[in-house]
RNA sequence: GCCGCGAUGGCGAAAUUGGUAGACGCAUCGGACUUAAAAUCCGACGAUAUUAAAACAUCAUGAGGGUUCGAGUCCCUCUCGCGGCACCA
């Protein structure tokens, strides 16, 4: 069988397809919109692997089928350039980054060029183009002079902050500084020793560096930090509206988020009888109030204090405080580790409903950044206290009634022991004693998260400097709009120090600035911005890549957005998504975005593994270069293939012989073209071709990229098996294959004579009375076993079946002595089951 | 521990969502073509029993139970694997 050379078309069509165009969005006026993303790539210096272009070739896919079916398909690609992996790379190789990151991109882009994808390239960028982050730096500025307001439920400027009246400068300014949603905080951060950078929670995995694998150490570090628990609420309730989401992704930012409902209870403290002080709890399950027979803070507590002087055996408690300060984060949540605890002699807690009093601890399983640092403790009723009342001797009071006497008990049920709560069910009980406590101002209904503000400096070259100078007189100022880009200085040492501090801080010429507001000497914030800030507002820059007077205008904005499909992989679940969310939202308060959501469906690439069944890594020697792939197979085969292997969200192993299928199944079709004639088919290859071409339409929507590739292989089995062939039957098979395969469907069809291009084809529409057969295949089961098919012009009566069983050799010995069934089972065109 | 997903031939997988289990492809084996190999074409390909061969039959979708005329699909129990969260009170 003849075959087809690759090497001869695929380059010359993908310059002929770029030179005229053939993807440019906007371009048209009558045609409705749709926005493909696909998630932007961080340019390394390894290069692709087959694995990477996976997401990229299911959305061109979806991309060119859109197109034909009348779509203005808005579909771009950028690089996501700034951040540790290329700085790290930079620094390994002695390149500077700025130049490693150009040559990557080149060589990306060139992976990618050759795979036939079909982007507008008009609208590249690249995150770390000052013209680009001009405007990562503007939003940040953006959050600096916004506040939340909570009763609105949205952000608004700084300057309309109702400020409590009667405060100093200074307390006028601490407090308008409070409420920012860019704010300057000392509490301590993860730090990762080896990449030497403060890292937010999502950077971490397991309490270490997600990126080296280190364990990361507290350090109390001055650093900006964005309000992202401010939007809690929204990002966790408006995952409702995203109904084209996969739940798992949705499950996973829910769970991320973490919402608590529940209480803050007031507990006086007592020494020698003297009040002394008051401690808030955070708890769940106020209803188990009466069950509470101690009290637990963390280490880190403030009100501890307050405390010391009457503490009698202060110095045990120092120590502990200290060992708990010299454990990582790492050790102090591993859950197999003791709990431990130190009681504070000499002073108690007063249960604000029984008005006795509690012992009080000091006890590192109370985590410091969670609700008030401070716990009730209810052995009978949560795991964690009755280990340590066990340990410690502490009383168990049960107060909810379980199944069984089993302790502790932690489901719902009837409440025992509590006074005025007994005999209620937990629900109730939990309204009414909150109800009790907030009347008598001991206690308030309290919503916690498990999501933490957002750790937003890093102390690392390579990213977007924040746009901000430090004032020894005014404090600190923002960069007036009209002054950024703020640029990243080029310098030949960029080293992180260890220290804590930027090495951009070694920069006397750029750190050394004037204040913006009194003039005078200052200097330039040093931190850096993490590498997910470029890629949190990316896919509003491609919709006007070039705006040079805001980031993205307001009706090109209302035109594109929102994006209509997203894809990427599920690893961004509870980084990027939730990052990219977060300042969509604030982008939608500040009215530069009409959509609440900016991703409207999303779907979530698995990943190819290598052929030994690891994943595919240098270590591991199994990386299969796609350039090389597509050297021996060429890149249709290769995207045919990889759509292929598996449903698109499974992770599959990799094996050439597989892709040696998929151009086989090509030079099938190049040889078909030689049976190419006028004479018609008959009507069973044309029903079969209207099927397929509802079926791979369907198959396409639904990213069932496998079976569409399937059910054209049947169709092109079918095909092989005829004389000839007709040319129109022909023609429409290309022109369905062309998603897939968009260079050999382009030459077939120029060799048929055909002009222009096969991508501007309109997809066939399906012929309904072609598409309905008139045979149908019934299938015959006596007593639910499946026993013949019988093939039967459609809508044949039950009647007429059963004549036609009874009569049929094979089937009839079924018909049990001729007894009349129970029971017979009729679907029309489909199936007939007897009952005997 | 909690939440979610999954388990189908030698392998990747299909199955109109309760109606012919294994489509399509890979690998393998046999045949054709060839001096030969590759490529290509034709054929076989879940297991078992019976048979000269086939037809037919029985069993079979991780295990065990259940619902149903009928279960890979629904329900219950369990095993294993993957992903997420995890001393979050």
């Amino acid at each position: 069988m003849e075959k087809y050379q690759h090497q001869q078309f695929e380059a010359k069509w993908e310059k002929v397809f770029q030179d005229n165009g053939l993807y440019w969005a906007g371009e048209s006026i009558n045609k409705p919109k749709y926005y493909i993303l696909d998630m932007f790539p961080y340019p390394s210096g390894s290069g692709l692997h087959v694995g990477h272009p996976k997401g990229y070739i299911a959305s061109d896919i979806v991309a060119r089928y859109r197109r034909m079916c009348g779509y203005d398909v808005l579909h771009p690609m950028g690089w996501d350039a700034f951040g540790l992996p290329a700085e790290n790379y930079a620094l390994e190789n002695k390149i500077h980054p700025s130049i490693a990151v150009e040559h990557n991109i080149d060589i990306f882009k060139k992976q990618l060029s050759i795979l036939g994808l079909s982007y507008d390239w008009r609208r590249e960028i690249k995150t770390t183009d000052p013209n680009y982050y001009r405007w990562t730096q503007w939003i940040f500025l953006q959050f600096y002079n916004s506040f939340y307001d909570r009763k609105a439920g949205r952000a608004r400027p700084i300057s309309e902050l109702a400020i409590p009246e009667g405060l100093s400068p200074k307390e006028r300014r601490a407090f308008i500084d409070e409420h920012r949603l860019a704010y300057e905080s000392n509490k301590p951060i993860n730090w990762c020793p080896t990449c030497k950078t403060g890292l937010a929670k999502e950077d971490l995995e397991e309490g270490r560096c997600e990126r080296c694998g280190s364990k990361v150490e507290l350090k109390p570090l001055r650093q900006w930090v964005l309000r992202i628990t401010e939007y809690a609420d929204r990002l966790l309730d408006d995952l409702d509206l995203l109904s084209d989401w996969e739940d798992s992704i949705k499950d996973m930012q829910r769970a991320w988020i973490g919402r608590s409902r529940g209480a803050n209870v007031a507990f006086i403290i007592k020494a020698g009888g003297k009040e002394i002080g008051n401690l808030a709890v955070f708890t769940t399950r106020p209803d188990t109030l009466f069950g509470c027979t101690y009290v637990a803070i963390c280490p880190e507590q403030p009100i501890l204090n307050e405390l010391a002087p009457y503490i009698k055996n202060w110095s045990e408690v120092e120590h502990y405080i200290y060992e708990a300060s010299q454990k990582t984060e790492l050790d102090r949540t591993d859950l197999n580790k003791d709990k431990t605890g130190v009681r504070l002699e000499g002073c108690e807690a007063i249960n604000p409903v029984t008005g006795q009093g509690v012992p009080i601890f000091v006890a590192d399983y109370v985590l410091g950044n969670y609700g008030e640092g401070a716990i009730m403790a209810v052995p009978a009723h949560d795991d964690r206290d009755y280990l340590f009342a066990q340990k410690y001797s502490l009383p168990i009071i049960q107060v909810v009634l379980g199944p069984d006497d089993h302790l502790p008990y932690t489901g719902s049920g009837k409440l025992v022991n509590s006074h005025f709560l007994n005999g209620l069910e937990v629900e109730e009980a939990k309204k009414v004693i909150i109800n009790w406590l907030v009347e008598r101002g001991v206690g308030e209904e309290t919503t916690n998260y498990r999501l933490e503000d957002w750790t937003f400096s890093r102390q690392r070259y390579w990213g977007e400097p924040i746009p901000m100078i430090h004032c020894p007189r005014c404090g600190t100022v923002p960069v007036p709009i009209d002054q950024l880009p703020v640029r990243l200085p080029m310098v030949d040492h960029y080293e992180p120090s260890g220290t804590g501090e930027s090495p951009l801080i070694t920069i006397k010429e750029w750190i050394h600035s004037t204040c913006p507001q009194c003039g005078g000497p200052a200097e330039r914030e040093a931190n850096t911005m993490p590498q997910w800030a470029g890629s949190s507002w990316y896919y509003l820059r491609y919709l006007d890549p070039h705006n040079d007077k805001c980031l993205v205008d307001h009706e090109i904005e209302r035109h594109w957005s929102p994006v209509d499909l997203y894809v990427g992989g599920a690893e961004h679940a509870t980084r990027h998504l939730i990052y990219a969310r977060f300042w969509h939202k604030f982008l939608y308060d500040l009215g530069v975005v009409n959509y609440p959501e900016p991703f409207t469906k999303l779907r979530h690439v698995g990943l190819i593994i290598g052929e030994d069944g690891r994943k595919m890594s240098k270590r591991w020697g199994n990386i299969v270069n796609p350039d090389n792939m597509v050297a021996q197979f060429g890149a249709d085969a290769l995207r045919l293939y990889e759509m292929f292997m598996g449903p698109f969200d499974q992770s599959n192993e990799w094996h050439t012989s597989g892709l040696k299928g998929t151009r086989r199944f090509l030079d099938k079709i190049w040889s078909l073209k030689s049976k190419v004639t006028s004479e018609v088919n008959n009507l069973e290859v044309d029903s079969q071709v209207q099927r397929t071409i509802s079926k791979v339409g369907a198959d396409i929507e639904h990213f069932k990229f496998n079976t569409a590739i399937s059910a054209l292989m049947i169709l092109v089995n079918k095909l092989s098996e005829q004389q000839t062939i007709n040319r129109e039957n022909y023609q429409k098979l290309l022109i369905i294959l062309s998603p897939f395969a968009p260079y050999l469907t382009q030459e077939l069809w120029s060799l048929l004579g055909n002009e222009g291009f096969i991508s501007e084809q309109s997809w066939p529409t399906v012929d309904e009375k072609i598409l309905q057969t008139e045979l149908t295949t019934l299938v015959v089961q006596f007593n639910g076993k499946t026993r013949g098919v019988i093939t039967l012009p459609i809508n044949t009566s039950q009647q007429k079946i059963i004549d036609i069983i009874k009569q049929t050799p094979k089937l009839n010995k079924y018909w049990i002595d001729q007894a009349e069934p129970k029971k017979i089972i009729f679907l029309p065109n489909k199936l007939i089951n007897f009952v005997f």
